[in-house]
DNA sequence: GCGGGCGCCTTTGTATGGTAGTATGTTTCG
DNA sequence: CGAAACATACTACCATACAAAGGCGCCCGC
C-alpha cells in the first residue's frame, strides 16, 4: 500500500476536503454517490461543521453538487466540460511552456529532473496513485519555474474536471507521458518557446485519444 | 445611488460573501483591514457561521487571508501577482477570442451588443460600479458565446487579483475600453481569429499603462 | 382503484457554546 | 531601567443544538 498519505496538517476541514477529493478523483466515490454530512462526519470522527466546509470547497471546483435541503452528490463526468477544461488548460500551459523557454528558475529545473525520475519509478512499479501525484508536481514545478505560480492555481481548479477521466485512461501506459514531459523540458532547455508550446500541446492532446474508449467502457460514470 | 443590488438569493453565507467581495473590490474595505467574524456577523444580522463560510470563500480567491487563531485581513494588492494574473488571463482570453472567431453563438452575440450599449450609458453617466459589472458580463458572454463557459469561471478567479487595481485606474476614462471591446467583436464577426486575439491582447495590456501611476499614488494599498 | 392532501423523516442551513492558541498590555524581578 | 514572565482579551476553530424546507409514504376521500 503506497497511497499518498494526506498529511495531518491544517484544519480538520482541510483534511476532510483533501481526503474526499482523493476519494472522488480515484473513483472510490463514484459519480452519483450521495454524500451525507452526518455520515462523513461520523466516518472521520469529526463534527458536521468541518465536513460541511469541505463539501463547500469541493462544490467550488464542481466535484460535488450541493442541492439545498436535499442532499449532496458526486457529479458525473461531463465530456463537454472536459473538452472545455482541456481547451482552457492548453491555453494556459502552452503559454507557460513558452514563457518557461524564455527563462527558467534553476532550482525548479533541478527539482523537475528529480520528479521525472520519481515518475519513472512509480510507472515501472505500476503505482498509478503516486504517478499522478508526481504528474501534478511536474506541472506545478513548471509553472513555478516559469515564474507564474498563479498559473498552477488556475490549472488546479480546471484539472478537477479531467482528473477522474485521466485516472481511467492511465490504467495501462504511463511511461509515454514521461517521455512527453522530457520532450517539453528539452525544448525549454533549448530556449525554443514554440517547440515547448507545441510539445505541451501534444502532451495535453493525449487525453483525447483514449477518451471515447473509456466513455464507452464506463457509461455510468458519465452524464 | 445605483449600486448593483446583490440579490437576496441563496444562502446567507453566499449573500455575505457577495457583499464582502463587493466591499473589498471597491476598496470600501481597504487592504490591511482586519475582519472579525463576530463584528461582520453583527453588522449583517446573521450568525458567525455563515460569515465564516463567506470568509473561507474569499480566502480561496486570495482576497482575504485567514491566519489561524489570529485573525483575518484583507490582503494587499500584489503587483507581482497582478502581472501573473494578467499573463494567465491573456493566455485564456486570447484563446477564447480566437475560438470565438471560429464560431459564435447567435444569442450571445445579440446580448453582447446590448451589453456594449449599456456599458456606454454607464460610462457617460460616470457610474463606475455598473460599468465594471457590464465589463464582467461582456467577458463572460464572450466565453459563453465561444462555447467555453468554463473559461469564464477560470478567469473570474484570476480576475480577483486585478479588480481592485482596475477599480483605481478606471477613475477617468471608461469609453476607450468599450471601443476595445467593439474592436474585438469586429474581428470576431469578420471570423479573423488572429485579429481577435490581438485585439484582446491590446485590451488586456491596457492595465499595464496606468498601473505604475496608481501604485505611486496609493502605496499603502500595495504590498 | 385512483388522486390529492397531510404528516413524518432526512437533508442542509443557522445559531450558540465552548476550547485552544496567539498577541498584547501589565507587572514584577534582576 | 530593561527584560522576562504573567494575566487578559481576542481570534479562529470545532462541537452541539435548533430551525426550515424538500421528499416520501401513508392515509383518507372520492
Amino acid at each position: 500500500m503506497d497511497a499518498i498519505r494526506v498529511p495531518a496538517s491544517g484544519s480538520a476541514a482541510q483534511q476532510v476536503e483533501a481526503q474526499l477529493r482523493r476519494a472522488i478523483v480515484t473513483l472510490a466515490l463514484p459519480p452519483g454517490t450521495r454524500l451525507s454530512e452526518a455520515e462523513i462526519a461520523e466516518r472521520h470522527g469529526v463534527s458536521r461543521q468541518p465536513v460541511r466546509e469541505a463539501l463547500i470547497g469541493l462544490s467550488r471546483t464542481r466535484l460535488v453538487e450541493i442541492l439545498p435541503q436535499r442532499g449532496t452528490i458526486v457529479v458525473r463526468i461531463s465530456v463537454k466540460k472536459m473538452m472545455e477544461a482541456r481547451f482552457v488548460r492548453e491555453a494556459i500551459e502552452t503559454a507557460v511552456a513558452k514563457r518557461a523557454a524564455a527563462g527558467f528558475d534553476a532550482g525548479a529545473r533541478a527539482r523537475i529532473d528529480d520528479l521525472l525520475d520519481l515518475q519513472v519509478k512509480a510507472a515501472t512499479r505500476g503505482s498509478q496513485e503516486t504517478f499522478q501525484a508526481y504528474d501534478e508536481m511536474f506541472h506545478m514545478a513548471l509553472a513555478e519555474g516559469a515564474g507564474c505560480p498563479l498559473a498552477w492555481e488556475a490549472i488546479a481548479d480546471i484539472k478537477a474536471h479531467m482528473d477522474r477521466a485521466c485516472h481511467l485512461t492511465l490504467k495501462g501506459s504511463m511511461l509515454p507521458l514521461v517521455d512527453q514531459h522530457r520532450a517539453i523540458m528539452t525544448a525549454v532547455d533549448a530556449r525554443d518557446g514554440d517547440a515547448a508550446a507545441e510539445a505541451m500541446r501534444v502532451h495535453l492532446s493525449e487525453i483525447l485519444r483514449a477518451l471515447p474508449k473509456v466513455e464507452a467502457e464506463h457509461p455510468d460514470l458519465f452524464e
